[in-house]
DNA sequence: GAGAGGAAGTTATACGTACAACGTCGGGGC
DNA sequence: GCCCCGACGTTGTACGTATAACTTCCTCTC
């Protein structure tokens, strides 16, 4: 009552409950078994109820020596996929009773060159997606533990990676068209150095080049769909023969491609084939729906939480690659008889 | 040296510099003009670049009492909104020494009664947008300083708000499709139980009723593309005569109502026109583009970062809603000359 | 040459918590 | 009657930091 502009502390409790601060820990912290009455222990519960306490964070962290929270690095917020990661790395996070900590990484959001500075809760580890490798080495100076999203295994200094099977993907992509009779491919890039891109062009080079008689044309593009419609715009009318599938890096990227087939007058699927790659909800709600590469971003979470519990208990991480599924929809389909 | 496994404090750092604890937190601190020469100074700097020294924020947050962190409460990730107002929040918080902590309320993470137990860092305010009112209160217990975002100002328990207009967008686009000569609407409503959509409904209905020979029907469905497919299926094939607009109470919702209005055989704008509301990347995206209300989620994330900042200083948060703006595309167009 | 005062530090302390170590009291075993 | 032990607490301390208050030494002024 006395002081009831700042918060009430354990001692406010104690006081309350005529007992001392050290016993309020220990009921609260369900540490009282055979320390503490029933009845005592009830009482204190109750003037904790009343004064509204809740324990400072900040002095239980630095008595315990870890906070239980962990960062999440994302590159973007702008597609559902990372919302998916996060879900999941929350999720198995609460079971273990830690908390996640998103952060975007900034593209104009303060001082980039720190990224513990803006997100400035005090943490135990840091899981860090999609990130180009200059970043890493920066996250990489604290020590902290780190597990890697979607990285490079061979450049990752060290650190636990956990990557979806994208190499794969590109292969039941490439299988696809490739049965369906397609040989002219042109591959709208993603115009990001970040490795989850890089694997997919050098797979689907090598993938084509496996097979006498392809072709393969690039175009990069930011992530947008104007980026995307103007990349394909570009690229498809140039002179020499015209690709008869347009494979994407993402979805996004598709759905920008598909304005620029439009307005190019091509049909999709019959004259040209497209596809992309994540499955966000996005890839529904164009038409035709899209035939792409669903990953399970949950899962991604999830697997990258785990690695980083395991990181933390000194426990070697799940090994493995997180499968991925292709999903055959309505933009693609054989050549027309004409091109192929 | 001797203690390698753990992380370096100040007073490693003061140890390897020859100085004490206190002089190291002046110098890192910024704080020592005056008070510490300029050589002792620099000797500091690089003691602590050595040892790769980082300040433990649990410590320091325990010691100033506060921790310059919000937390920035969201309904979903799913949404590039939300993207947009943590970027404008975190702009504003980066550049007054804050940062920001995202967090999406639960549908499955976790326990939901306690949104600050998941999310565990320390906190010194809360900015919560579009929660349903129960949530809030749930929130309101905690006494942190408060700033709520799209929500009723009646119902906000005294704390800070800040809006988008909404009235004068549902107004803008009532008048632009009254203006077209539509009279029968389809309002494809989100079936979510907060402010924003509860506002837009009663204020298009208030708008109609101010219109004589006008008529409202109204869908209830999901925020998702396969919801608002089936509720704008069925509404569409009940009997009696067919709305010529369909206004949704979100971009989502449109996508969802286009693949409804195609399977149906109805051309946009041709037999039907349809709007939308927030401007995402998929009103662009989907052919048509949508007509749709552009909200500006960074400013609307900025204003509610500065009321929160306000609130913390005692000082009174800038007042007024948020101007949105109609961008009209190709979505809507006049009724055809059959059914108006 | 005495005293003021500034420069360059240091010492001591508090923030709120968790928990190890230490009391105290009463009852039961022998 | 004594000791031991379990039940029920309490006292004390450390986590790492920021900063108020103090000390020392040196220079400058009159």
């Amino acid at each position: 009552m006395a002081r009831s502009s700042t918060r009430p502390t354990s001692r406010d409790v104690a006081q309350a409950a005529g007992v001392s601060q050290a016993a309020v820990s220990l009921v609260l912290g369900d540490k009282w078994r055979g320390r503490v009455s029933e009845t005592t222990a009830e009482r204190v519960r109750e003037a904790a109820r009343d004064l509204g306490y809740r324990p400072n964070l900040a002095a239980r962290n630095l008595r315990l020596g870890h906070t239980r929270t962990v960062l999440l690095v994302v590159p973007a917020l702008t597609t559902e996929f990372f919302a998916g990661v996060y879900t999941g790395a929350a999720r198995v996070a609460a079971a273990h009773g830690f908390g996640v900590v998103l952060y975007p990484s900034p593209e104009g959001i303060g001082p980039a060159r720190d990224p513990f500075a803006s997100a400035q809760a005090a943490l135990d580890g840091v899981i860090a997606s999609s990130m180009a490798a200059d970043a890493l080495t920066a996250i990489r100076g604290d020590q902290l533990p780190l597990v890697m999203l979607d990285s490079d295994p061979r450049g990752s200094l060290g650190a636990a990676t956990v990557n979806l099977d994208i190499t794969d993907g590109v292969r039941q992509i490439t299988e696809h068209l490739l049965g369906l009779g397609h040989r002219r491919i042109l591959h709208l890039a993603a115009d990001v150095p970040s490795w989850t891109f890089e694997i997919r062009a050098s797979e689907l080079a090598a993938r084509m080049a496996a097979v006498p008689g392809t072709e393969i044309r690039t175009a990069r593009a930011p992530i947008s769909i104007e980026g995307a419609l103007a990349a394909t715009e570009t690229a498809l009318t140039t002179p020499g023969p015209r690709p008869t599938a347009v494979v994407c890096d993402d979805d996004k990227l598709a759905a920008g491609a598909y304005k620029a087939l439009r307005r190019l007058g091509l049909r999709i699927p019959d004259d040209i084939s497209v596809t992309g790659f994540d499955d966000l909800g996005l890839a529904t709600a164009i038409d035709p729906e899209l035939t792409t590469v669903r990953l399970d971003a949950e899962l991604f979470g999830e697997r990258g939480m785990r690695a980083l519990l395991a990181v933390l208990e000194d426990r070697r991480p799940e090994a493995g690659d997180i499968p991925v599924e292709l999903v055959v929809r309505s933009s693609t389909a054989p050549p027309s008889a004409g091109q192929a």
